[in-house]
DNA sequence: CCGGAATCGGAATCCTGTTCCGTTTTGATG
DNA sequence: CATCAAAACGGAACAGGATTCCGATTCCGG
């Protein structure tokens, strides 16, 4: 009880740690951007100059590792989300999906890392991040709902469906996912605009 | 040249062979069936009564194995569809896609197998039935947009995309596959009958 | 019944994620 | 600045599972 005051204090991580953290974080955001799941963690460890053992004392499991790489991009869509409902464009459900499939075009890992979640009840900071996009969505599908662009029935959880499934068909290249998502929100619509 | 004419001649296996191979198959079935890819090699050759070499005689790869093993739920898919074009009903690719959800519900090794093919370019045995499945496919296409209920320019490999999303969404468990076909179904019609 | 080819069984091998532990580095303390 | 316990490190050892190898066994045409 010297430095730190009582006891849930988070005592500030050694100076060699967070910079080895920062390194496999780069690195592994870097491989598993550009080559997906089929990288192997000593590629990781080796890119970042790293041992085996430091990288299994930041993250407790390959998947754990494959989640916090991702964690910005999260960010990123979540903050695209908000953005989207400050816009008060009429189709922001159209661009959400397109936005997440632009985004797991370019990162191979994040559709891992969506799989992963799955398993996952609440991982620490995903979780955070995923209450959040929960909620920036759920605008989202109001504010269509509003423009009359999305069924009224359509719900956050339709929207992490399609999502799903837009990531799958990314993941295998199994087709080309804008299809997939014109064929899906054509579906969300209400009524044809008679036009 | 005895037994057998000419080059191209399969010689006709050896009866424990054959015996074997069958004991393989259905041993994998009912594995793969019940508990998918979690399934282990060893554990299907311990089923089959059979060693672990036998296993890689019949099937040059654990993936082919699942093929194999998925081969005849693709037949009775195969068979499904052209009842239904048989019945001339008027949303036949709806009910191609409620069959095909509900099949891949009962296996849970065909969401494998299903995945499994898109790195296969054409293997000797689905390659057949998959083109088969398409030609039957083109003709639900045909059929229920003659009746309206699938917009004009709906393609068989859309169609695939939409099994492949299912397959993904069932495979993971990641939500209610039904509703996904609703959503994407409502996509397909051309405008609502109005009414 | 024989002989050789086709099969078989299962131990050995290889590849990867994970764990272990002796060594090194950090930073609080005197 | 020197000291020392705690924290972090590196990489070798381990473990689980697919795949390969090869000596032993089984089939089948003659």
């Amino acid at each position: 009880m010297s430095t730190r005051s009582a006891e849930g204090g988070e005592r500030r991580p050694r100076a060699d740690a967070a910079r080895n953290r920062a390194r496999l974080l780069a690195a592994a955001r870097e491989l598993f951007g550009e080559r997906g799941e089929e990288v192997q963690l000593p590629d990781v460890a080796r890119a970042a100059g790293v041992g085996m053992g430091t990288v299994y004392r930041h993250f407790p499991t390959r998947e754990a590792l494959v989640e916090a790489a991702a964690e910005d991009r999260f960010a990123g869509i979540l903050a695209f989300a908000r953005a989207l409902a400050g816009e008060g464009g009429d189709d922001p459900v159209l661009g959400y999906l397109h936005h997440v499939g632009e985004v797991l075009e370019s990162d191979r890992g994040l559709s891992a890392a969506i799989e992963a979640l799955r398993g996952t009840p609440g991982s620490a900071p995903l979780g955070r991040t995923r209450a959040e996009l929960e909620e920036a969505v759920s605008v989202l599908i109001e504010q269509a709902r509003r423009a009359g662009t999305v069924r009224p029935d359509v719900t956050v959880g339709d929207v992490h469906l399609l999502v799903g499934a837009i990531s799958a068909t990314v993941r295998t290249g199994s087709g080309p996912w804008r299809r997939l998502v014109d064929l899906t929100v054509d579906g969300l619509r209400p009524r044809p605009p008679a036009g």
